[in-house]
DNA sequence: CGGCGTATACTCGTCTACGAGTACTCGCTC
DNA sequence: GAGCGAGTACTCGTAGACGAGTATACGCCG
């Protein structure tokens, strides 16, 4: 995040939105995300929800409209988004649609250690994720033709994204786990002898100082 | 996560993963991580670290191998890995590698709501961010193009992978982007209508009512 | 040899995220 | 008409994330 956002939960993104759209009470709120079928993306959490609401009414971007007791369930407060509330979303979401973010995935880290465990371990773990994902893509793919059908692909934009970024990590993987499994890959032996003899070949020992030393003209990863 | 871990944070990840080389003290592990250029994904949040470690320490996955007090510096506590550690951190390697996650980027959220600026603005965010792509995407090629001459491409799948993954955004950008210009894609004209009359048009009213009882035969969303 | 900037190594308190639990109501069945 | 399960609407306690702050030592410049 670029820029630091008083209530900066991406829930916070999601609640103003609705609000934009007409006023509401929390449950409504959570229903409603249910509804459009965003609890597929981010389960409900009902301590967030509340926290996220009190927050955003601290800081004057939604307002109290008013307390209902409709029949004789429990007291519901309904919000309501202020003006402030609607610059902030606007902000918000032209950052985050202007500006790139790092990414940091739980997979990235994972590859980077992946050292850890032995060649031929993490060729079968990244043949069970491909498979997965070849699975999850054409599901996902079928699904989104069913639903092109009946809404206009505008509002669908979300969902081919995130089939475009699955469909280029299927590819990526299938790509890598070729390589890895003719051993056409530079270093293989290496880390197999590693595994196989426990002990560390002597180019990854002095490549190991060196990263500790810095290396001769680093060159500084940019960004 | 799939698995609910004892120590959750993927900061936990990396420390396992450098004790499992060598015991040592927790501003040590910062600096490794540091010199390693893995501060360039995360920053290093000092709180997060001695909370990791304790928590760590807590749940049997380390343990305190002796405090040492070098020169006149505060003294230093040093950790090892314990067998548990190790099997934990294989364990969870072995996860993340083979089970895909449902990534939620903030860019997913913010396209879904995308609808509340208008279609010009849009159109303008989003070629910021290609432009920003491009250029991050341009100069880590060539910086991964540097590191490949002196390190082995095993160790650098981590970088090719987020490459892969920033190059395939900018493609989807892009493609977009287009759509949207030429005015080819399906709603458009309703979206630019909401935003030149305040009014919503009929089709969407339809819509948005539908989405609160349900479509007849719902797709019902794989996964 | 005094002073100041930088590196080391951590501590503490706040703010946030979250989930389990609560309490109440409605509709339905037996 | 009592009991039960599903839905409604929220509360509260705890665990975790994080950053600003602290304290000490070392180098080195004049």
């Amino acid at each position: 995040m670029a820029k630091r956002r008083k209530v900066g939960n991406l829930l916070a993104l999601s609640l103003l939105s609705l609000l934009a759209q007409q006023p509401m009470y929390p449950y409504e709120m959570a229903q409603t995300l249910r509804a459009r079928g965003k609890d597929k993306n981010f389960k409900i959490n009902w301590g967030s929800l509340y926290t996220v609401v009190n927050n955003l009414e601290k800081y004057g971007l939604i307002e109290e409209v008013g307390t209902v007791r409709e029949g004789r369930q429990p007291e519901r407060t309904t919000y309501q988004i202020t003006a402030q509330g609607l610059a902030e979303l606007k902000d918000w979401l032209s950052e985050l649609l202007s500006v790139p973010e790092d990414e940091n995935s739980a997979f990235v880290t994972a590859l980077s250690e992946g050292g850890i465990l032995s060649p031929d371990q993490v060729i079968s773990l990244l043949t069970i994720r491909l498979a997965t994902l070849d699975k999850d893509n054409a599901d996902h793919q079928a699904d989104l033709k069913l639903w092109t059908q009946r809404l206009p692909r505008i509002l669908l934009l979300e969902t081919e994204y995130q089939l475009a970024m699955r469909l280029a990590q299927a590819t990526w993987v299938r790509g890598v786990l070729r390589e890895l499994v003719e051993g056409t890959i530079d270093g293989i032996e290496s880390w197999r002898q590693i595994h196989e003899t426990g002990e560390m070949p002597p180019e990854f020992k002095e490549l190991d100082e060196m990263s500790k030393r810095g290396w001769p003209e680093e060159p500084d990863d940019v960004k």
